[in-house]
DNA sequence: GTGTCAGCGCTTTTT
DNA sequence: GCGCTGACAC
């Protein structure tokens, strides 16, 4: 079929036409990567090697599954239906449902998000009477996840010390109070699906026969459980197509582990390695300067990318005095894009850090540049919306403990923090739900109690029939939430984002098919439905039907209601997290967050010591590593034009930090910089490292070392510039003047650029011939007018 | 039960 | 420098 594999590359086509056996494909950065795995479903299918029940596809988000989704179907006449595309956490979610009871999960569980599962952690501890301060709920959190990560239950903990033992004791506990109150966390999902899996035969047999074609996206990304649960669904004759870049690979610090793609080589014996090394994306010298960066990692894989495109434009360098200066030269440097015919949207700033953009915003504010900041507060984690998805929650699980703490007095309704307690004792004493526990609490706090208890079961009554829409849209108002918002002075948005809500549940209902009146509550039975997908494979194997606890799929044949799949989407999906999207505007967003996407121009900002590479990197083994592969994908997102750019000085956390360039800085091809400042031999900065020993580059070489304060220390007294133009009227009382030529005793001959402040403050910013663009105190600096 | 204020922490993030 | 959390006062 020519047109399927038209326009692939060698290297594309030989991937996409390998033989079904354990592939490892190593994609770099804007090599056509994604294409490459689509293309490959689709030549399996066209080709007849495999019908589309059999393909499992998973990747890290959903943007990733939904987009992979519509190029299938695009370049696919066929259903796609029956194919498995989706990420690890909604495909085990899915599996789980399938199989809640060999799970051991009640059908209507739940999923607890991030910020739920710590309020389950901070209740859990305080009835246990746990000491917050010695053991901080979120230690705990990460603890039991990262356990969770491992494939460790409680009891394959190795707790050495009575600290640790604590923790899995409370580890332990936690898994009670989640199984008591059906509800189950974002690695639970994973390690449970993994354990169906393995401790069932059969189940695991059918699945592996099921899922003859595995692939997957960014392989570099998957921590251990996820490929312990790959290894157990290929079994001994599933192949796997793993793509991935390890170059690429800058989630460590959430569990992702780059060794799975060595032993994922090793183990599986993979014979066919196939290097994507073509970049369709950046031109030449941009490329060059990712390429040099990265080959300063000592383990890689090894690769090399390489472009038609021609060199291009040079990767142009900045410094500046401070961070502002360093926002005001990127917002000039936009208007010049933007005056050239770049769209406002083709152009990125990135950084490494969040707090690194309210300058940035500010200048943007200030020039009126429309931008868009990604990142923040997501539509299903707005507070307004959580209130809501906890009624719904509390309908559909009332041993949800979680939603009925978070409610039980949302709005207001007399039910204090004591009377809550009382609550959470008598659930305590009877091993029971708060819900249940309701009824053992009396006295005046019983009463308002009762009127609650009341409200809910009056809620669960009269939504028994009712659509998805109308269920949410009956409780947004029957719990109050929405009178509680028209009443509030700023509760207009929160009201707005209720509303729409219903229109998410509606949007939600249609896209999964259902009649528009379907019951949310109870398991619809479509007409003319087929058998379940992951229950019958495609070629009748169906003995598996026979083994105990498998649902019967033509009763059956969607596996959990509206009302719970919707609530899935809504912890598994937590939304959009962009700002006002629509306008044509400038985008800001950290590093991580660029990776998958490209723009024509990018700005990579306070590439400086301590910020990029991040000081706390130090600490981590292989800290380093994984921050140049940070700068690499940075460097990679640019197709045309690229600037880097630094400041001497910087605002963090309140205090103004002296920082030296980026070590990245020398490890770029020359060739390829064009510096619009001057470049400051290394050796001869701030008088010489040597005096300077402990900072800079040594800290890295010294983990865990201590800086004293949080700032760096300087040997010139060089106060936080100002805007250059500040104060030039000044100039007569300093005896210097803008453009004087001048001599200093280390950094040699310049001219003065600007003069600021009087008396013992007064300062100049000198340009030196051959150290670049310096601040100098001028009761300080031997600074002396030349004639 | 609601409002205020002091204290804390602070890299990156998806599910 | 700022936003969130928890303790305490009214």
């Amino acid at each position: 079929m020519p047109d399927l594999l038209a326009n692939l590359n060698p290297e594309q086509l030989a991937a996409v036409t390998l033989p079904n056996e354990p592939a490892l494909i190593l994609a770099g950065a804007g090599s056509g990567k994604t294409r490459v795995l689509i293309t490959r479903i689709a030549w399996l299918i066209r080709q007849g090697y495999a019908s589309p029940p059999t393909v499992l596809a998973v990747t890290f988000t959903n943007k990733a599954a939904r987009e992979m989704m519509a190029r299938l179907s695009a370049l696919l006449p066929i259903d796609t239906r029956g194919m498995w595309i989706g990420t690890f956490h909604g495909l085990c979610n899915r599996m789980l449902r399938a199989h809640y009871r060999d799970a051991g999960l009640p059908q209507t569980f739940q999923i607890l998000d991030t910020a739920d599962q710590l309020s389950a952690i901070k209740r859990l501890m305080k009835g246990l009477n746990v000491d917050d301060e010695k053991y901080p709920a979120k230690n705990l959190q990460y603890f039991i996840n990262n356990a969770k990560e491992q494939g460790l239950r409680p009891k394959d903990v190795d707790a050495t010390d009575a600290f640790n033992r604590k923790f899995v004791e409370l580890y332990e506990a936690y898994d009670q109070q989640c199984q008591r109150e059906g509800v189950v966390d974002f690695p639970e999902l994973l390690l449970r699906c993994y354990e169906l899996l393995a401790h069932n035969p059969p189940l695991r047999a059918h699945y592996q026969a099921r899922f003859r074609n595995i692939l997957v996206d960014e392989f570099q990304d998957t921590n251990k459980l996820q490929y312990a649960w790959l290894k157990l669904l290929a079994g001994e004759h599933n192949a796997i197509f793993a793509v991935g870049d390890d170059d690429q690979s800058i989630y460590a610090f959430r569990g992702a582990n780059v060794g799975n793609m060595h032993d994922f080589e090793r183990e599986f014996r993979v014979r066919n390695l196939i290097k994507l090394e073509q970049n369709y994306r950046s031109h030449g010298h941009i490329l060059d300067t990712a390429n040099y960066l990265i080959a300063n990692n000592a383990r890689r894989l090894g690769k090399n990318l390489r472009t038609d495109a021609g060199h291009g434009e040079p990767v142009r360098v900045y410094e500046s005095a401070t961070d502002s200066q360093e926002a005001g030269w990127i917002v000039e440097e936009i208007k010049a894009l933007i005056n050239t015919g770049v769209s406002r949207g083709e152009v990125a700033v990135l950084y490494r850090s969040n707090a690194q953009s309210r300058t940035i915003e500010h200048t943007l504010v200030n020039a009126g540049i429309p931008y868009r900041v990604y990142g923040g507060l997501r539509f299903f984690e707005r507070q307004e919306v959580k209130h809501a998805l906890a009624y719904l929650r509390l309908i559909d699980n009332p041993n949800d403990d979680t939603a009925f703490a978070r409610v039980v007095n949302f709005p207001t309704r007399g039910i204090g923090a004591r009377s809550i307690e009382q609550v959470a004792d008598a659930a305590r004493l009877y091993n029971c739900s708060m819900a249940a526990a309701v009824p053992y609490v009396t006295g005046k706090a019983g009463s308002s109690l009762g009127a609650f208890a009341t409200l809910i079961a009056k809620m669960r009554a009269e939504t028994q029939q009712m659509s998805l829409p109308e269920t949410v849209e009956y409780v947004v108002r029957t719990s109050g939430l929405a009178a509680f918002y028209e009443g509030e002075r700023e509760g207009q948005d929160r009201l707005e984002n209720l509303q729409e809500l219903v229109n998410a549940a509606a949007a939600f209902v249609s896209e999964e098919g259902y009649g528009l009146d379907t019951p949310a509550r109870s398991i619809p039975l479509r007409p003319g439905a087929t058998a379940v997908p992951e229950i019958v494979s495609d070629d009748g194997e169906i003995e598996v039907l026979d083994a105990p606890n498998i649902a019967d799929p033509a009763q059956n044949p969607d596996t959990m209601t509206p009302l719970a799949g919707f609530l899935s989407h809504a912890s598994l999906e937590a939304g959009d997290n962009q700002a006002q999207a629509g306008q044509d505007a400038v985008q800001l967003m950290t590093v991580h967050a660029a990776k998958g996407l490209e723009f024509t121009a990018v700005f990579i900002t306070g590439l400086e010591e301590g910020l990029f590479p991040h000081e706390n990197s130090a600490q981590e083994s292989d800290g380093l590593e994984e921050e140049r592969r940070l700068m690499y994908v940075a460097i990679t997102r640019a197709k045309e034009r690229l600037y880097l750019s630094f400041a001497q000085s910087r605002m963090l956390h309140g205090q103004t930090r002296y920082n030296i360039r980026s070590r990245f800085f020398d490890e770029l091809p020359e060739g390829s910089l064009k510096w619009l400042t001057p470049k400051v031999e290394a050796g001869a900065r701030w008088g010489g490292r040597a005096d300077n020993a402990g900072w800079g580059r040594d800290w890295f070489a010294r983990p865990g070392h201590e800086r004293g304060g949080s700032s760096y220390p300087r040997d010139e007294a060089v106060s936080a510039a100002l805007p250059a133009f500040a104060n030039q009227q000044r100039a007569a009382e300093s005896g210097f003047k803008v453009g004087q030529a001048v001599f200093h005793t280390k950094f040699g001959e310049g001219t003065v650029t600007a003069l600021e402040g009087s008396g013992g403050d007064a300062r100049a910013q000198v340009r030196f011939k051959r150290h670049g663009e310096k601040w100098l105190a001028l009761s300080v600096a031997k600074l002396q007018a030349v004639e």
